[in-house]
DNA sequence: TTGTACGCGTTATCAT
DNA sequence: ATGATAACGCGTACAA
């Protein structure tokens, strides 16, 4: 490999001067720069990155810490954040927590002594250990929210609480939630939020749960679900999926004998019988915001303290007024 | 911080004794190893790995290139790579080039300045460019077959061939193939031994494509389908999701007028109507078997060319005998 | 505008 | 068994 000072030796001058020539172009001759430039490129020079973290204190990587992969819910968020990070020249240091606490712990404090910050979304993981590992090096959360820690979330609560309005329009007035992971902060709220709304339009509210998001967690909750219920708002897709077959499988009819909607939108939903009503989370856009946060935080730039972008439903054929009364 | 230099003063030692005690134990007096050990505890002590790194030529970090995230397939391929890089203390750093050569070659060459080496899944992408990058640093590829390149492939050929197979078994004369991405690494090592086994068993193969790996063309090719193929293969589940609507809405019924498998098998395909038969692909021993490759490839040790992980057929509903023809 | 010289934190070599 | 010291490759005061 070529050093820099190969090529400050193939242009004839002085490693300062060479560092300079690529670096910042505007303190150099315009004569020298040219010749600087010309060696580097002959030479296929490329600056060491060992070398230059080691004097700048910066390595150029984000760390993405993300419970797990498997769901779809994190391929766009990761490839939004890969594209961001990209655009200002950094790379993405990915790790995979599994939803396991002591595992994330270790793989964030790991990440972290190789990157310049560090982006989480953890649903796991106590809010002391955040706010401690937040002190220690730049951290940005993802759909959590702790304290004033920087975070972008995907406001879904909002979101939701609008998908149960138009619910409660269609004149439904007993409504089960089918809730997500025990301990989730993002079912915390959309918990909170709708039992709010149910309150305020005095109707029934169920809570089903807690539950592991996941298919089959779905076909058992549609077993458990109340038969006067009728709508379910469902945590998220995989619940969602698995609800549409255990209420075929139950002869409860979609939207028929009960409506059905979900809480976040993976693409298979709108390809269902019937296609589902469902919540369009902007998670691209979440990764991406998450690493333009991190930047301005590494550039000590401390704008906002909580981002959140907006989730709108998206009405399907899954939801109709209930059969026993007419729109109000 | 602490630095190193900071942990000897601590323990009265000199760095280069407290260098050792850290990473060589047996080089050291008992004494003075826990004397240092202790230090170190108490200070808080990390290894700078940029200092580390420049010194050592080693970085710790795998880079990972692959097409795209929102293909489910790759989801596991990253898991499997993680969960193996953490065992040898390596991290993995993430780029996807979206099947966009150009963007490829460039994150591959910038991240394998910070990387050990690359692990590459590049469906796209000229045989010669990915030569030359493995005569500049270590690289094993993935699914994707180079000269004597390290390499790591799911034999999906073998696996497809025996579902080719079973359908022949069935008594189907007349199959169609619905191929992939146009100049597919993996599309056209399966059109080959389609081809080679149709010729064999004296049936047609019609080989509809090349067509993107997406759930819409998938109902376009549904709609393009000769009326008497009595079986249809395609190259992954999207496109056999499409197909399923594609059928159901041209009024042709699964299996009863035309059977239907997958040369993948992502979860959804179990939970179909009807369940769709499938090659089992071992997707997450791919992506750990890449890094254990690599970190071979590191060490000096090179083994193996070509490691081949097999495949097979799991059979469900969507694939019976041919209406006309009884079973031979 | 350019060059000299030092520091970043670690590992490795060579003495002692 | 331990210590002094030289790399590793780069950026950047400071001097000229």
């Amino acid at each position: 490999m070529a050093t820099l000072m190969d090529v400050a030796r193939a242009a004839g001058v002085s490693k300062a001067t060479a560092s300079r020539a690529l670096q910042r172009p505007e303190l150099v001759a315009e004569a020298t720069r040219l010749r600087v430039l010309d060696a580097a490129q002959r030479l296929g020079f490329h600056p060491n990155a060992a070398a230059r973290a080691l004097t700048t204190g910066r390595t150029g990587l984000v760390g993405l810490v993300v419970p797990t992969l498997s769901n779809p819910f994190f391929a766009p968020l990761v490839m939004g954040a890969q594209q961001t990070a990209e655009k200002t020249d950094h790379h993405l240091l990915i790790a995979v927590s599994e939803y396991d606490p002591t595992r994330e712990a270790e793989l964030a404090d790991r990440l972290a002594e190789q990157a310049d910050g560090l982006i989480m979304v953890t649903p796991v993981g106590t809010d002391t250990a955040l706010r401690e590992r937040a002190r220690r090096f730049p951290l940005v959360l993802v759909d959590r929210q702790v304290g004033r820690l920087p975070a972008v979330v995907a406001d879904t609560a909002t979101g939701l609480a609008q998908l149960m309005d138009h619910l409660l329009d269609q004149g439904h007035r007993d409504i089960a939630y089918v809730s997500g992971p025990a301990g989730s902060w993002a079912d915390g709220q959309r918990s909170a939020i709708l039992t709010e709304r149910a309150e305020q339009a005095k109707a029934r509210l169920r809570v089903l749960g807690p539950l592991p998001p996941t298919f089959d967690a779905g076909i058992e909750a549609a077993r458990a679900l109340p038969r006067d219920a009728t709508a379910v708002l469902a945590y998220n897709s995989y619940l969602t999926l698995g609800l549409l077959h255990g209420l075929a499988a139950a002869n409860r009819r979609v939207p028929e004998d009960v409506s059905l909607a979900a809480a976040d939108d993976l693409s298979s939903l709108r390809s269902t019988t019937p296609p589902v009503t469902a919540l369009d989370v902007p998670v691209e856009e979440v990764g991406a915001l998450a690493v333009t946060r991190l930047i301005d935080l590494l550039a000590g730039r401390h704008v906002t303290v909580t981002s959140r972008l907006p989730s709108r439903p998206v009405l399907r054929a899954s939801t109709a007024p209930p059969a026993a009364s007419a729109h109000r």
